[in-house]
DNA sequence: TCTCAATGTATCTGTTAGAAATATCTGGCA
DNA sequence: TGCCAGATATTTCTAACAGATACATTGAGA
């Protein structure tokens, strides 16, 4: 399959949730998905604007003075679904620190250990970033039938944290002054 | 660090260990750091041109008519260390079975669960081969200078997916039938 | 009223993945 | 010898994409 465009997925997901404009579209999928996902709006405008030729989103209140509203359709629903469960779509691997660490010898000991300390301290914070939003969410919406599938992908972010610190001070110790 | 350095690391970086062509730059990129990270031909040539201009490369004949050898010079192995030095760059999230679960609603709990089984048989085959990877290189290079440096970019991934299977098999458990 | 921040729309530039198109070399086989 | 398959090698194209910029509107407070 060639590459299909990954950000109708995120766009149709979060029109299903409920309509809104472009701006607030990137702003959802900046703090709601931001955690494993991403848009621009270089993206986001091209796309629906394919979306509207395709009959999956409906603009609404498109005079220039205020702001359009775009409503996903039927078909949008359907297209979402069929997006959905095509299969997932791994983007390449490209991770900078473990691209320097590789070449650590060149880069020194030295260097290698403050990159470790950051990746630990980094990661330290994060899990307790998303413990904290893990709380907050089951106070919150506990009880909405999204909620188990919102509460797996901040799993996902707990246990991708805890293991980073843990990889990065098993490497501290191994990476001792000789 | 502008996004096109970043290629750069990778180029100059593989061509610190021996010269070769671009081609076998590609194959080296690909087998050697492809657990985190890739390049594709569209990068790669552009790129060994303008290292070449920069005077960071040498384009040496190689045996066959039209194959060139890149050797790195003395400019660019500084050019290297420069680069390892500048700070970590982030790549923007992009994670297609997060952004599935999200909708998991939308999705239905059954499609869900197979996509989490998928994960979780997913890293722990990648684990096995990274454990594989490591006793191997522990016995054939276990006393190089680059060693240390290698292992830990295996233990990374071996630590990330242990987490990715135990997240996968805690998402399971907690997506069962009510 | 002014002004500033937030909201909102649109587009541009350069980067990148992935694949296609095209050679050239190598070894095996008739 | 000549031919073929497959590996090696180079180049180029398209669409996806990030990030920045430019601009317009609105609403709240000074």
């Amino acid at each position: 399959m060639s590459r299909s465009s990954q950000t109708q997925v995120a766009v149709l997901g979060a029109l299903s949730v409920e309509p809104m404009t472009a701006y607030a579209l990137r702003e959802a999928i900046r703090d709601v998905l931001g955690h494993f996902w991403s848009e621009s709006f270089g993206q986001i405008y091209p796309t629906l604007q394919a979306l509207e030729e395709a009959g999956h989103v409906q603009r609404r209140g498109g005079t220039r003075a205020r702001s359009s509203v775009f409503v996903i359709t039927e078909s949008g629903t359907a297209r979402l679904i069929e997006l959905l469960n095509e299969p997932v779509q791994e983007n390449p691997p490209r991770n900078g620190l473990l691209l320097r660490l590789f070449f650590g010898r060149v880069l020194g000991r030295e260097r290698c250990r403050e990159l470790l300390r950051g990746a630990r301290d980094a990661a330290d914070a994060q899990r307790a970033e998303y413990e904290q939003l893990l709380a907050r969410l089951t106070a919150e919406e506990g009880d909405t039938p999204d909620f188990p599938y919102i509460r797996m992908t901040i799993l996902a972010g707990i246990h991708h944290s805890r293991a980073a610190a843990a990889w990065a001070g098993e490497c501290l110790e191994t990476l001792q002054d000789p």
